[in-house]
DNA sequence: TGAAATCAATTCATCTGATAAATCTGATGA
DNA sequence: TCATCAGATTTATCAGATGAATTGATTTCA
């Protein structure tokens, strides 16, 4: 039996990837589809799975578009497929969490407390150790840019503009004007990491945590070129963050 | 004229992907030649490029093949494909540096100089933190890996083994015994620093630089629970390493 | 009986060709 | 000059066929 593809399903383009009109793809809908569902632990995470046939009969979609969603997802480290075995999961630890994608499947089902933490914890590492770069390497265009996303976060204080994309765009120059590659993929870590946790660190506290004052202090020490200023300052900011997230998170028995 | 594929070129099977048998796929082939053109900047980084008909005429191959390919390299964050328009190298910021593959196509091309400082400087950032956190969770199990990682480097050092894979062993047991799932990815980074730079400081100062002391503190560290000197100690370490290749670049002129 | 070799069935990998959808180009007209 | 639309080009998707690799059962030999 092999003609078992392709049935008249067909049902499900568009559920909504972001806002706005960006129409998705077969392919892409598979890839997210089946990326959620991993990231959510639905198959198990060492064992064997996923068949071509399966999946096209599953979606109504012709192999081409199943085997393109399947590599698309290996190579963010989820899966590895053999010539006779299908598809298997691979082991958690090579799994990409750091890819944008990924870690957009992974925020639709993460543990809110767990997610929040281990993302802070991860920019504790090396937002600091950016920080000092950007001071020590002093590269006027790119240092400009820090205070261009500064001054966008001052007026988004004020209701000029979105505070998380303005946040997001100051700590992304930092990276950028480390002038280390390695650093630049880490972005897409803090994108995550404000839009999930500003809304919900503005509920608990009431108000913006992203302190004006703090980033103040660590484009004040970047622009001065002081290292180990700057990365203290980002140090202070970020660990701040952390413990309030930490004790609210005990007081509300926020899962 | 669409009919341009499928000419009789064939010639590219096997060119040598890693030691031993493994044989590869074509989809690979054309994968890992494009993402080693790409890193290598063979392609004007924002501008246009690659259509698929070029592809598979070059590679002899079908499309299939050819899209499975640019598939992936899209999904590595290096092409933007849309429907009429081909595929377009995207923004170097958008490339995802610390996958395995990406930094091997990198390392293919890389200046050896920018390379190991920059590899070094990241892991100044994070892995300082990844001891921490390992030393302040204290999982019984996870520990024992990372001593049994360093008892593998004790043999190592006089002749028993690979010293750098069991020099990697020890650092990705530290990432797993964080409990922080963001920093797993980073071990593909340790990897590939490792096999980069301990050949290169070995034959710049005579004699293994992983020293044996150095992460015997670091473990010493963990297990006692102490988060502040196992932060401490890695930071000594990794910053030791750093400043005793960067002198010695200069002095030999490394490029 | 047990172990190794063999063979058939199943599934992934690749190729080929065709149709649909999206985009660019240039011609047309106000 | 600019907006609009038809034609051409290219990617996206579908469909079917063949090749290659692995699994598992069967067979053969010690």
């Amino acid at each position: 039996m092999a003609g078992a593809c392709n049935t008249v399903v067909k049902t499900l383009n568009w559920a909504g990837t972001m806002a706005g009109n960006q129409t998705s793809s077969v392919t892409d809908e598979i890839t997210n589809i089946l990326g959620r569902e991993i990231l959510g632990g639905l198959f198990p995470p060492g064992a064997t799975l996923l068949g071509e046939e399966e999946i096209c009969a599953r979606f109504g979609a012709s192999r081409s578009a199943a085997r393109e969603a399947v590599k698309i997802l290996s190579a963010k480290g989820l899966l590895l497929t053999r010539p006779r075995r299908g598809s298997r999961i691979r082991p958690l630890k090579d799994w990409n969490f750091l890819d944008p994608s990924v870690l957009g499947w992974l925020r639709a089902s993460a543990t809110p407390r767990d997610f929040i933490i281990e993302l802070l914890e991860v920019r504790l590492g090396f937002e600091c150790e950016a920080a000092a770069l950007a001071a020590s390497r002093n590269k006027a265009d790119e240092i400009a840019a820090i205070r261009e996303a500064f001054e966008a976060m001052r007026a988004a204080s004020s209701g000029q503009g979105d505070p998380v994309l303005s946040d997001a765009a100051f700590h992304e120059a930092v990276l950028a004007a480390t002038g280390n590659r390695f650093f630049l993929p880490l972005s897409a870590l803090i994108h995550t990491a404000l839009q999930y946790s500003v809304p919900t660190t503005n509920a608990l506290f009431g108000h913006p945590v992203g302190d004006l004052d703090a980033h103040g202090k660590v484009l004040r020490a970047i622009e001065a070129g002081d290292a180990a200023r700057a990365r203290k300052a980002m140090h202070d900011m970020l660990s701040e963050v952390l413990a309030r997230v930490r004790t609210a998170v005990e007081l509300t028995g926020v899962t």
